[in-house]
Parts: structure tokens; C-alpha cells; sequence
DNA sequence: TGACAAAGGTTAGATGTCTAACTAGAATGC
DNA sequence: GCATTCTAGTTAGACATCTAACCTTTGTCA
């Protein structure tokens, strides 16, 4: 036992997020963050998302969340539209041209998933995720 | 399996860089990042180190090391020397001020890595960090 | 020795992110 | 029914970070 989780987390968030922001910019969608892609993720699972689920989606704040959905908007891959339920809320749906990328973003995930998951067996990875799970599911702040 | 450690990844490293940072604020060291931290630890280690050492340490680019060796400058915590060995070198050395940090930093260390391994057991921690290495390990890009 | 490439650092500009403050609409409670 | 409080979202300002371009110094090699 080395007690570098922390280093060890970082590197592998970084390089995670590394991957991702080439394989964006492979796919010609270069200037989109791994974040960007998980606004789209969430919208090609439901198709319609408020600000607020994306936010929480992707593990933002409503604030950048906000700049998120500004730039894919101004791409033209998603549409602001008012709710009629709640005059508050926002709810964002897929362009015809934001429906477009789904193969590509298809190809992507499986394509992270296995530079995730290289070099570690079936098993490993499952307890890999399920100890990063267990170690993540404790209260928010212990030491406080 | 649920093929999220991605997502995993990313929810430990923030939730890290979050303790952290709460952590150096409550330490009378609000305005400091972890990577500030990175660039101290590495100065407590070893007592002086150039700008490039303290990047590969931090895992940051040249250019954002010079950015935090700026601010723990203005600080008063470190001081650049220019070195005799390469004059395009430069040596980054703890001022008294920085010394004196060390205590907190020894505290916060300890209390870092017991919210990190809080709720594994020793030999989960070992396996967790064991499979991290595993998979940092292989080449840097085998999509490529 | 002299040209050219490589390496250490800095600067400039852009971007993703956060917190704090703000607007506007919905819920609650007396 | 009206005031208070809460919630959804945006804006402004700050900061860490990156890449690209640059300067200076060192190393290489013919």
C-alpha cells in the first residue's frame, strides 16, 4: 500500500478526460469537453432533459451547465425550448443535427469503454468499479 | 459490471479535489489549489526542486507550474533562484514562511488519506490502488 | 567552430469551472 | 390573499488549466 489514491485518481481522471477530448476532436467535433458529451449522452438517452438534470448529469453546476448548453446551441446540435409546465424551467432537446452525431457518439462510448477497461480482466474491472463505488458511497463529508 | 468507471473516475477525483481544497481553506490556505499543494509536497520532500521537476510531480504543463509557483511566490511562500549549473534553469526553495506550513501540511496529508480509504478495508484499499496502477500502466494510447 | 536542434521557462489567449449575486416563477403558510 | 421562501436558470467575475508562440541557453554534429 502506496497511500497515493489520490495521485492514482488523478491520473486517471486526466488521462480519462484526455482520451475522451481527442476522441471529440477525431470525430470532428473538436472544441466539445468530455462534459459537452455528457450533456449530448444524457440527451440521446431521453431525448428532452431540463438544465437541471443535465447539470446533475454531468456533475456540473447549474452555472456551467448554462455555458454547456450555450455552445452546443450555437453548434446547432440542441434547442432551448420554453416548458409548459413550469415557466421556470428549460427543457433542451436534440437538433436534427445533434440526432446526426448518435452513431459517432455510439462508436465513442464503446471505444472508451475499452481503453478504460484494457489491461485489467473481467473480474478486476468489476471489483475495480465496485470498490470505487463502495469507497464513494460513504456521507458526503466525514471529517467535518 | 455496469461499464461507468468513467463516470466513477471522474466522482472520485472531484470529490478529492473538493476535500482538498476545503481542507487548505480551513487551513488558513483559502485561494490555494491542490495543485499548490502538489508543488509544497513535493518542496517539504525535497527542499528545493526546478520549475520541471515540479510539474512532472504536480502532472501539470510547464506553463500552468509557472502559474502556481507565481501565486506561492506572491505569497511568500517559495522564491525562485536562478542555478548555477543551467542558466535556463530555475530553483524553487521554501521561504521560512513555506516552512512553516509544513505541520499543517502533514496534518492535512494524514487526514486526506483517511477520507480516501474511509470504508474499504485494508485489503481493499490495496486491491483498489493495485488495479489503478494496473491500468494506468499499459501504453498511453492503444486506440491510437 | 558554427549552424541547428533540443530543452527550460514565460507569456498570451482561450476555455471549463466555480461561487456569488441576480431575475423570475412556484410553493408555502398565516 | 399576500408575504415569505424556495427553486430554475442566467450573468459576472475569478481562477486553474491548456496549447501555441516565444526567448534564452545548452547540446549536437559535421
Amino acid at each position: 500500500m502506496k497511500r497515493n489514491l489520490g495521485h492514482l485518481l488523478s491520473r486517471a481522471h486526466d488521462r480519462a478526460g484526455r482520451w475522451m477530448a481527442a476522441a471529440l476532436a477525431e470525430a470532428g467535433l473538436a472544441g466539445l469537453s468530455p462534459s459537452h458529451g455528457d450533456v449530448l449522452a444524457r440527451l440521446f438517452g431521453r431525448g428532452v432533459a431540463t438544465m437541471r438534470e443535465l447539470a446533475a448529469f454531468a456533475g456540473r453546476t447549474k452555472a456551467t451547465t448554462t455555458v454547456l448548453v450555450d455552445k452546443l446551441e450555437a453548434l446547432g446540435y440542441v434547442r432551448r425550448e420554453a416548458s409548459e409546465r413550469d415557466a421556470r424551467s428549460v427543457l433542451v432537446r436534440l437538433t436534427p443535427a445533434g440526432e446526426a452525431l448518435r452513431p459517432a457518439f455510439r462508436s465513442i462510448s464503446r471505444r472508451f469503454c475499452a481503453f478504460l477497461y484494457a489491461g485489467l480482466t473481467r473480474e478486476e474491472s468489476e471489483t475495480l468499479e465496485r470498490l470505487l463505488e463502495k469507497s464513494l458511497s460513504r456521507d458526503e463529508d466525514p471529517t467535518a
